[in-house]
DNA sequence: CGATGTATTGATGTGGATCAAAATAAGTGG
DNA sequence: CCACTTATTTTGATCCACATCAATACATCG
C-alpha cells in the first residue's frame, strides 16, 4: 500500500467507485481522517446522523441492540465498507446501527454538510450510496430467509463461511477468523450455547480449529453439508 | 381526486417529492400507464429488473418465494409505494421479490433507459430512490428484531395494526383490512395455524372480526397487550 | 350442488433456547 | 511467578412456544 492507501482503496470502494480521480481527490480531501482504538464506538443507534464513514484499516462491527438485551450484529465492515449513509439524506435521520471498531483501525469521516455539499455536484456519489443501500437490503432479505428455512447450523455454517471469505486472513492451515463465538453467534442468530457445541462438532470432525477469540477454517467444504 | 390523480399522488410519493412541478409532470408524462388486473404479476423476483413501477391505484404484494415452498410477505404496497428501484443502478440488476396485484389497480411504468435518462438531469430522484431504499432497510431491520425478541402473537397483532394503518378502510365499526389468513401469517412470520387461532381469541375478546379473506380491528388496543 | 379454495381443530413433536454452574483461558498487579 | 480477577467458553438438564401433520368444516361460486 502507498504511504497515502486510501485514495488505492477509494477506487475500490462501492461509495467512490464511477467517480473519475481528480473528484475522488477532492472527495477524499475534504474528509478528516481518524484513527480508530479497538472497542471505540463510532456511532449509536439512534443518534441523530452526523457523520458519514469510510473505513480504511481495520473492521468494525454494525450492531443492532433489541429490547431482550442480547445484541444482533448486522455485520462485520472491512476496509472500503461505508457506513451512516443515512446522513446523507437531507431530513435529519437518525443511525440505524451501532458501530464499534473490533480492532485499531482508521476511517475517513465526513460530516453531514459535507457530504451534502460534496454530493451536489457530484450526483453519482448518490447513485453509489443508493446502491450500497439496496445491497443491504439484499442483505437482510437473505438473512430474513435464512432464519425462516433454514437450520442453527446451516446458519452458522454460512455465517463462518462468508466471515472466511470477506475478513478471513489465508495461513498455511486454512483462513483465520478473528472473532469470538458469541460475536459469530450474534451474526447468524444463533444462541452462544448452541454455537459452542457446534463448533465443537465441527472440530472433531477436523472442519475447524479453534482458539479463544478467533476460528482456524480447516476444510470449508466440511462446514455445510450438516 | 382530479380525473389525472396522478399528479397529486406524486407529489405526496416518496419518489418524486421535493421536484418541482415542472419536472415531476415531465417524468410522469414519460411513464406507461398501467392497469393492473387482479392476481396480475407484475415482476419476478430474480429476473432482470427493467422497470421502475410507481404504484397509483390498488394494493401491490411484494413477496419472495423461499426454498421451502412457504413465501415471505416483505410488504403489501399502497398507492403512491414505489418497487423496482433497483432498475436505477446502472449496473444491470436482478428484482429482489416478485410483486402482484392484489386487486384491480393502476400503475405508473418507467423502463429501465427512460428511468436512467430522468435521472441524470434530475439528481434529487436518486436522493429520493435512497430515502426509500434506506426505509426498506429500516423496515427489515424492524422485522429482524421482531423475529428475535417478539412473540408470535406479538409479531401477528403488529402485522395486522400496521396493515390498518396503512391500508386499512375506515367503517362505522372500526378498520377493514382486505387480507386473507394466509398472507397476513407470511406479513408477520407466523404459521397459518397460529395465525387462525389468534384471530379466533381475539374475536371471543371482542378485539376484531373476521370474515372469510378480510378482518375487521374493532379494538386496536386490544390486541398489543398480549 | 359439486368443486375449489380457505379456514379450523386437535394431537403430536422438536429444535434450539434457556438456565445454572463449572471449567478454562487471559490478564493484572503484587 | 503466583494468586486473583474477569471474560470467555463449556456442559448437561430442562422446557416450551410454535410448527407440523392429518383431517374436517366452512364459504363461495360457477
Amino acid at each position: 500500500m502507498s504511504p497515502d492507501g486510501s485514495r488505492e482503496l477509494a477506487l475500490t470502494s462501492q461509495l467512490l467507485g464511477g467517480l473519475d480521480a481528480e473528484v475522488q481527490r477532492t472527495i477524499v480531501a475534504a474528509a478528516a481522517r481518524r484513527k480508530l482504538r479497538a472497542g471505540q464506538v463510532l456511532c449509536r443507534m439512534d443518534e441523530p446522523a452526523e457523520h458519514l464513514y469510510l473505513l480504511l484499516k481495520g473492521r468494525v462491527q454494525l450492531s443492532r441492540p433489541v429490547r431482550s438485551g442480547h445484541e444482533v450484529l448486522v455485520s462485520v465492515l472491512v476496509p472500503g465498507d461505508v457506513f451512516g449513509l443515512v446522513c446523507l439524506l437531507t431530513r435529519r435521520a437518525l443511525y440505524m446501527g451501532t458501530a464499534e471498531a473490533m480492532e485499531a483501525g482508521e476511517a475517513l469521516v465526513w460530516d453531514r454538510a459535507t457530504v451534502q455539499r460534496l454530493a451536489r455536484p457530484n450526483p453519482q456519489l448518490t447513485a453509489n450510496a443508493l446502491a450500497v443501500s439496496l445491497a443491504m437490503v439484499a442483505q437482510f432479505a437473505a438473512r430474513h430467509e435464512a432464519l425462516m428455512d433454514a437450520s442453527a447450523p446451516e446458519r452458522l455454517a454460512h455465517a463462518l463461511s462468508d466471515l472466511g471469505l470477506q475478513s478471513g486472513t489465508r495461513s498455511p492451515d486454512g483462513i483465520d477468523i478473528r472473532i469470538k463465538n458469541e460475536q459469530l453467534a450474534a451474526l447468524a442468530d444463533v444462541s452462544t450455547f448452541t454455537t459452542s457445541r457446534l463448533l465443537q462438532q465441527w472440530e472433531r470432525e477436523g472442519a475447524v480449529k479453534k482458539r479463544r477469540g478467533a476460528i482456524l477454517i480447516v476444510d470449508p467444504d466440511a462446514l455445510l453439508p450438516h
